[in-house]
DNA sequence: GGACGAACTAAGCGCTTGCTTAGCGTGCCC
DNA sequence: GGGCACGCTAAGCAAGCGCTTAGTTCGTCC
């Protein structure tokens, strides 16, 4: 299975999107971290933007997939929840490059193309809600305020690209077990 | 107290930063926003990256200093806790637009410009660690990660400026409530 | 072996960028 | 009332931007 030159380019936009922010990279950036001339990037892609919303999109689309899976794989609510934010944050740490693409990019978006992906965010954010929503109604979970509950664990997740370095002493499952806790902490019964 | 063309440039600095971003504002755009020909900015600031310098400063020394009040406010430690994060993110949904372009345009400073400002980064960190220290100390918290949940109760205030907005259904204090009994729920004692 | 299409590039177009330069108007000082 | 500092602008420079155009190279099919 060979590299087509089309998904050269879109690692290379990865590397420099999330290096450098949206704005601030170069079409010929893309073009001579994948080796190529910068018109090569217009043989293969239609812009610069069109680059972006590919990635995003496969980004949130597989961001969405990890939750849901999670999701299905633990018929116990509290297990549940627990798997979701473990695996949640985990995706983030192994894959902090897509990961800052996807929600710190969002705005550079055209209107359509953010439009599309809100519907995928809503989706991320209805699949914690379910969770709680699931403990609450089995009475292992308290939950005052649930999509500001659901909210704030998904913050977790999401922060952590902030700061989150993959040569750092943490490893993704480090900081995926902490939040998984913090998250049981944040719901459970006292 | 008449405002001073220097601040008013400020201002327009802080406005167009939090809406488009640092790199893809242009300094055209933050004259123009203050009512000023473009070599206007260059009388009273010596460039685009000192705008930006000088706003993040002294927003990152806002936010310590709202962190350290809230500290010394209470001498009990769950409610010292809940007070540093309540009125830490109060602070950043308040502070919004300032808080979008501390938290999201410090990879834009010079690398001196970084380094100032990453002491002041430091020293919210440390806060919250010591105030999780003293509620560990004193019986009434149970924290297995020190410095992992202190950075998790900081990404719940600064992950609302993804999402958050002056206009939406939620206020300030709604949020920062939420957030303190969340962090208190975090790490009292089961 | 000649025609064809797909992959790619050299060159560059029109525009915008951060920032500079040279100069203008106004109020203050002696 | 002449000189001067200060706040500001009109004009523009060099560099870089996203993207296009015109053309070259090369493997494939008949």
């Amino acid at each position: 299975m060979t590299v087509t030159a089309r998904e050269r380019l879109l690692d290379a936009a990865v590397e420099a999107f999330a290096e450098k922010g949206f704005t601030a990279t170069t079409t010929r950036d893309i073009a001579s971290r994948a080796g190529m001339s910068p018109a090569a990037v217009y043989v293969h892609h239609d812009s610069k933007e069109s680059l972006l919303f590919t990635v995003s999109r496969s980004g949130h689309l597989a961001a969405l997939e990890v939750i849901e899976k999670a999701a299905a794989s633990q018929p116990d609510p509290t297990s549940r929840l627990q798997a979701m934010v473990r695996e949640f944050s985990a995706w983030h740490a192994t894959n902090s490059r897509v990961g800052r693409i996807v929600q710190y990019e969002f705005a550079a978006l055209t209107d359509e193309h953010r439009a599309e992906i809100a519907e995928v965010r809503r989706a991320i954010e209805a699949r914690m809600q379910d969770a709680l929503r699931d403990g609450v109604a089995a009475g292992v979970m308290d939950v005052g305020d649930l999509p500001g509950t659901a909210r704030a664990l998904l913050s977790l997740s999401i922060d952590l690209l902030r700061w989150f370095s993959p040569t750092g002493a943490q490893s993704p499952q480090d900081i995926a077990a902490l939040h998984a806790d913090l998250a049981v902490r944040m719901t459970r019964v006292h």
